[in-house]
DNA sequence: CCGTTGCATAACCAATAGGTTATCTATTGT
DNA sequence: ACAATAGATAACCTATTGGTTATGCAACGG
């Protein structure tokens, strides 16, 4: 349910897969064959990762013959870090703030225990759901 | 199947949702129910996104009585901007290196030579797959 | 004491992600 | 001409994601 391209980049990047080829990309271009081949999986699973790569912006492929030649397009990259530098610049000044306050209105150490939840028994809940339920939802065996 | 903590990061951040959570808590500390209030889902759902930031490391959480208080932990956005920066730095270089090439054999003689690695296949992959198949799978109508 | 509020949790569902095997096409080397 | 190679694609599977409704439950405010 990708909204937008930054989405798209920062899901491409949360894998370690993908990564991993960006990083092998950094230096330089390559096939698709040298490219796939440090990685424990299929072809066809290479070929995805680099769907999702291309799709997010951040490669770019030229074909040659039969060799797909993939390389790194940084545009991508740069608008993602610039949105993390930004906020990282307004998230650190809150969170010196709160630190600030935190130290100068407490001397003391932590006396931070655990709130002690007690250990609810809701396992025992029979999911009563009122007769004037709009949608009866049947549970289905699995 | 997230294996370590940065990809948790980049997950977190990939979803719009989440992202406006971290924008607004760019403005300071807040309770859930006004962190909640600009985004037409339901409570639980607002729920489980706070879940992800905070697997992530992205936030913290402090109860005061009925209130979970939420604000922004910038550190492991540090770390991600950092392996952006780091990579951003060396895409550039190589965007520009493979950019400056096509320019220099396009238009004159190179004064700058691009790395165009020789297709060096180790490994070819041996997944040749004879044609005597071992599992015939049988298309299962659904 | 009792109703309301703030939040978490359970159970469910549809859609997506990431993997597989099998097969297809286009190109290449001989 | 033809076998091998590079890669995409189709069909399938399972686990995860992002949402829902119903419920549990502690803390608050009378």
């Amino acid at each position: 349910m990708q909204r937008n391209r930054i989405d798209l980049v920062w899901s491409a990047l949360a894998d370690p897969t993908r990564r991993g080829m960006l990083e092998r990309l950094a230096e330089g271009e390559t096939n698709i064959t040298t490219l796939a081949a440090p990685f424990a999986m299929s072809q066809p699973a290479v070929s995805k990762h680099l769907t999702v790569l291309e799709r997010a912006g951040l490669i770019q492929r030229t074909r040659k013959g039969r060799e797909h030649h993939i390389r790194v397009d940084p545009r991508p990259l740069a608008e993602a870090g610039t949105w993390i530098e930004h906020y990282a610049r307004l998230w650190q000044e809150q969170f010196d703030a709160v630190d600030a306050y935190l130290k100068a209105r407490s001397g003391k150490a932590s006396n931070r225990k655990a709130p002690t939840r007690k250990t609810s028994n809701r396992k025992t809940s029979t999911r009563k759901r009122t007769s004037s339920s709009k949608r009866t939802r049947e549970r289905k065996p699995r």
